[in-house]
DNA sequence: GCCAACGTTGGC
DNA sequence: GCCAACGTTGGC
């Protein structure tokens, strides 16, 4: 099993969002960068553990848990010219890009703002807190995962 | 709203 | 294939 931190902007699609989606599902769409692709395409398989951050807001954090649920299928919003995620380059005989569906599990009790993050020395290795970056689909690792999920109790 | 960092685009 | 220009991300 892998383990993995995707990012949202709250005021488009929150935890809470998620949580109120049909059955706690929804598609991860709109993913438009190929580091990231890769993981959802290639990577997150069914079951895997995912982290839910709050990005772009005050403050940033993590906010709880998610699972896989569906592992790769084509976006289908980039084949929809009246998406704002439409990309003409992407064609549904040989589509670019690919997202996986992803299940609620359950918020924290306590949410784990950035700078909780940044001050906690068994996560300093982290993607997430390394300067400039941007991927909003990340692996982490089973200890940075558990250490976070102690700190959200 | 600013701006640093980064990814993508497109001319050459 | 290089690289300048541009657009986006996301913390602050």
């Amino acid at each position: 099993m892998k383990y993995w931190l995707i990012k949202s902007e709250p005021d488009v699609f929150s935890i809470d969002d998620l949580k109120d989606s049909p059955s706690g599902i929804t598609s991860w769409e709109g993913v438009r960068n190929y580091q990231a692709r890769n993981f959802m395409r290639d990577e997150m398989k069914k079951g895997d553990l995912v982290l839910f951050y709050h990005s772009n807001c005050n403050p940033p954090g993590v906010a709880g848990i998610c699972t896989i649920e569906i592992e790769s299928h084509p976006d289908l919003t980039a084949f929809d010219p009246e998406s704002r995620y439409f990309d003409p380059k992407s064609h549904s005989d040989k589509p670019v890009w690919f997202l996986v569906d992803v299940k609620f599990a359950s918020k924290f009790n306590t949410f784990i703002p950035l700078e909780k993050l940044r001050s906690k020395a068994e996560l300093q290795q982290m993607k997430l807190l390394q300067r400039g970056n941007r991927l909003s689909v990340m692996p982490i690792q089973k200890t940075e995962f558990d250490t976070i999920c102690e700190m959200g109790k």
